[in-house]
DNA sequence: GCCCTAAAGTTGGAGCTCCAAATTCCTGCC
DNA sequence: GGCAGGAATTTGGAGCTCCAACTTTAGGGC
């Protein structure tokens, strides 16, 4: 899953190997990460290495840093719950031009179970052959078929949204100023209020993951996922594209 | 907007000169960025911190390094569509527990010109005295109100979603097993699809963003908006508290 | 047993350096 | 004029160091 080549960068490898710890548990919540004098010692790595190692994985937000005391591994773990999203595999291979803003849209849509495939699972961090959900959507544009949709989620998560729904959303979204590839599947996840024993008051929060591939008419497929958040007090991060 | 103290890290201060000249276009995309050794020399800071101001821009996606060449604005800034979000104010002053799965939920809402106090003005980036759309809801647990929320919008972005949308997201969502609450406000946005004249492949995908309030029941307040992308292929993020 | 203080450890900022790999640019040769 | 090759830059990895601010721990005195 997280195999880090022996040529990749030794940061990586701290980063790669502390990461498993935390996601299979044998370092829990709460639990102290080696310090930085430490890690050096341990993995035999440059103060730097260890250092840079450190801030990657406290900017994952699967740590935090206190400073004069260590870091630990964040008091609730906000890595699990997400690990049930959605994956879009989002089409337009018909070369034409994406309904402009008006164009009447009509879709259908089709829910069938299905097995992961190894790329699916991996992306729904599900196992391999687990059961989920395929849903296939074509999208119209004034009658002409201009996208076609396959949306992956785990088995269970419930019905997809309804045409009414999905009608309203695209409606709302599309008087926005928006385009109707906008309408995208999107699975929200909480994590659980805020207590007392939270090792540090950050998480609580709202997280809304979408995972997607897309294959623009005319264009070589991309398939990427990215969320952004822009401005001073946050992050703003982008994940690499799926491939290459 | 950005305003970096004097006694914050010197990193930050290249780091918010830099956006700033990105943000406001005088660095336009594709523009070159100085090298380090050009910044260590124009801010009179050390290579650390020049390098460490680098990175923090290029992870926020608003540059790119290419080894041997120098670093570049991105040639499609993701930044400024996402600057169209939603604020959520969500609160459960009633000490009431939620109503757990299987409890009969019913809300009102109520949408409503105003104009954008500073605060929800920054979080909008908005001009202040913006119009905006207040969106007031009631949830009802079992008939009995249990929790307020209020959310902020730009105006313009198109009506709220109606009641029966909302319904029926929020029947969705429930029986997937999750609370009532992850029924949130979100913003749509896509970066337009990606061409050949970009700097990198990197951009398109979704963005769905969202900033929260919470106001948990007999919890001191926690004004948090986070964003998490987990696995080896994603850099996994979380923002800071929007206050302390 | 308890409290206070001092020492030790830890983070995070900041500085400097060296190097490999890649790109760019310029010079000189044909 | 065109091309090839080498020099100069640049990034990104990695190493080391010093220090302020803070936390934890340990010890000594009462």
């Amino acid at each position: 899953m997280d195999h880090v080549a022996s040529s990749d960068p030794v940061y990586l490898r701290v980063v790669a190997d502390i990461r498993r710890q935390i996601v299979d548990g044998s370092l829990p919540p709460g639990a102290p990460i080696p310090s930085r004098a430490q890690l050096t010692r341990k993995y035999g790595v440059g103060e730097t290495a260890a250092r840079h190692a450190l801030r990657v994985l406290a900017s994952e937000g699967l740590i935090v840093g206190r400073v004069g005391s260590g870091h630990y591994v964040r008091a609730r773990p906000v890595l699990l719950p997400l690990y049930r999203w959605r994956f879009h595999d989002n089409r337009v291979p018909f070369g034409a031009d994406l309904p402009s803003q008006g164009t009447r849209t009509t879709w259908d849509w089709r829910a069938e179970p299905a097995e992961a495939t190894p790329d699916i699972a991996q992306r729904l961090r599900l196992k391999e052959a687990a059961p989920v959900t395929r849903i296939r959507y074509v999208f119209r544009g004034d009658g002409k078929p201009v996208q076609l949709a396959t949306s992956y989620e785990p088995a269970g998560l419930g019905e997809p949204v309804s045409d009414e729904t999905q009608r309203a959303l695209i409606n709302r979204i599309s008087s926005a100023g928006m385009k109707i590839t906008e309408v995208v599947e999107e699975v929200y996840t909480r994590v659980p209020q805020p207590s007392e024993s939270d090792a540090l008051a950050l998480p609580a929060g709202v997280h809304v993951l979408h995972v997607e591939r897309t294959h623009w008419a005319g264009d070589r497929p991309v398939e990427t996922s990215d969320i952004v958040i822009p401005g001073d007090r946050f992050r703003l991060v982008y994940s690499q594209s799926l491939h290459s």
